[in-house]
DNA sequence: CTGAAAGCGCTTACAG
DNA sequence: CTGAAAGCGCTTACAG
């Protein structure tokens, strides 16, 4: 097989120049009509494609978005956050409508990346996903807003304004899981996540929980709050330790379905029954949600624009135009185990 | 902020020339070592990172791969199969740990992508996942040969000795789980996939587990095969259309945990309990898997490994080395739906 | 509308 | 051990 075409082939075939090529491939209108379709049907046939290498160096810029995703350590490390890979999907088919490329990396926490891809010219913008605990990376963030890096940063407000985050509002989807467990009756609901600061994130699920249990006149009880971080083991331990504390509770609130799904197991082996004794609402609408038995009630991020919106967010970094933080509304996905819906299994 | 260093700006601080302070960069041991330590703390203090796309072009190389998903399109636009993302997390890694970047894709089947990537130059090599339905690409791989493009595909071994296929044994994972099935004393084992030749995967699983009836001396019925995409659905309406033929079985064995979840809400609506009437095992070891009611027992393929195998595969591929074919073993993970493991909820 | 030329930032044979 | 120079394959101001 010979070896890859380049524009000095075309041109010797098309009997043009090198520049002249170039531009009927960029379909400039400079070049006429003719010559370039000429040119053009010339580059099809060799199966001419611009080498992106040699472009990129001449324009200075990459076509490429990189993603990357930073899992927490304390997870398990075959089992990617469901969340995030539905959010991968979606990044990737908005950057390919916008014709860029994406370059996916997984970072632990502790590693060094900083503006590594962008810049070796690898990447033009960067999105985050992921950085779960505020007080760990904070630091990295500096360095990449200290070298002008393109960053578009997944979750809560940032208090660093010159940090541009795009994420779903918590607050608000507490508040609606909560207000609906208060409107099927419920009236001790216990709240299982991180309300710490630690996590953002978390914390306004934690707080729009509390602010929906205000606006019915309840005053939050914290010894129905446990902390637990996002898996199915935590889950499970907090729901355990809430139920030894002997506190009564007629429904759970959690900072995330793997929360949700593990405090279901823990009521189900102390014999409590989901929803009559206790409703259980989770965050975050993973696959597993709807197979759980009973099919877990929880709040849904709409990944597909969430991610669409990211994408957006960087490009328009990139070319220097305005974009300001934004906030994506959630909605309620209501199944079995708050109790308000028939089963229908 | 100032405008990106390069490698002059480094020799000019260092008072060499650019092409020692190139060669100190890469570590040549050309370069005297105190003058190297000297360049390369001045480029760490300048931020300095090689050009890739310069260097890219110099050397005619990317240092990238490219992963192609390619989604079935009967399945939710939304829902990515697990067992791809579960595949993509650990090729991911496996890529950087061998210092390649990785370009991530979604193709729809339908779409035109051939060898583009390579081509361009922006990747070196590429890997395929779930090119699911061997009729629809078989083409395109055609091209793919053609252009001498280097690729490994996930999947079945491939009837065109040219494509560098790694898979798991499919054969291997459909015989062990037939025959835990008739180890725990099943006699009458259902099929619900697709076995017909349009996906080799599913035909070999269904191959491998009438290879195991047949070990025990048992005939594989027709009656007990039907057709099942891989969805949770399309698994559910099989289960009926099983239970409507009136057919008697104690056993179902599935293509896919997707399938095997459905088929279980198809069991719990018509009474049928499991795993005490119907055993069922899956295929896959798909997050959700663990969490089902009961539990599902399933082949698991270990993503782990096969992404790293399909990693160093493209690599040998691209730097002319020898690699064959491979075929990596199952194994089975007992849960409590096959009826031979003490509910531990 | 077209071509000759410069240059993007590297790597590496060649000469010393 | 080091430097001057060529060249990877493009894009685009400049000149005509």
């Amino acid at each position: 097989m010979t070896s890859k075409a380049t524009s000095i082939d075309i041109a010797y075939k098309a009997g043009v120049s090198q520049s002249t090529v170039s531009r009927a491939l960029r379909n400039s209108p400079l070049v006429n009509l003719e010559t370039r379709q000429r040119i053009q049907a010339i580059a099809k046939e060799l199966n001419y494609k611009v080498d992106k290498n040699a472009s990129n160096l001449r324009m200075q810029n990459s076509q490429t978005l990189a993603l990357l995703i930073c899992e927490d350590p304390t997870n398990d490390d075959s089992m990617i956050n469901p969340f995030f890979l539905s959010m991968l999907g979606s990044i990737t088919r908005a950057t390919a409508r916008q014709g860029y490329d994406l370059l996916v990396s997984f970072q632990q926490l502790s590693s060094d990346w900083h503006a590594d891809y962008e810049d070796s010219n690898k990447a033009d913008g960067i999105i985050l996903l992921g950085y779960g605990d505020y007080m760990d990376y904070a630091h990295k963030l500096d360095k990449l807003i200290e070298k002008n890096t393109h960053f578009v940063i997944w979750g809560a407000e940032h208090n660093n304004k010159a940090v541009l985050s795009i994420g779903c509002d918590n607050h608000q989807g507490g508040y609606i899981a909560t207000e609906h467990l208060l409107g099927a009756g419920r009236q001790k609901i216990a709240f299982l996540g991180d309300a710490s600061g630690h996590s953002p994130e978390f914390r306004d699920r934690y707080l729009g929980h509390v602010a929906a249990l205000n606006a019915a006149g309840i005053q939050a009880d914290k010894q129905l709050q446990h902390h637990a971080i996002n898996t199915e083991a935590s889950g499970y331990d907090a729901a355990i330790a809430l139920l030894d504390k002997g506190v009564l509770f007629d429904a759970i609130f959690t900072g995330s379905d793997l929360i949700a799904i593990g405090a279901m197991r823990a009521l189900k082996k102390r014999g409590v029954t989901v929803p009559e004794q206790v409703a259980v609402v989770g965050y975050d609408d993973i696959p597993i949600a709807s197979f759980a038995n009973p099919a877990l009630t929880t709040v849904k991020q709409d990944t597909q624009f969430a991610g669409e919106i990211l994408v957006e967010s960087v490009l328009k970094l990139i070319r220097g135009q305005e974009v300001s933080q934004r906030l994506i509304k959630t909605s309620l996905v209501v199944r079995n185990s708050c109790g308000t819906k028939a089963d229908d299994l």
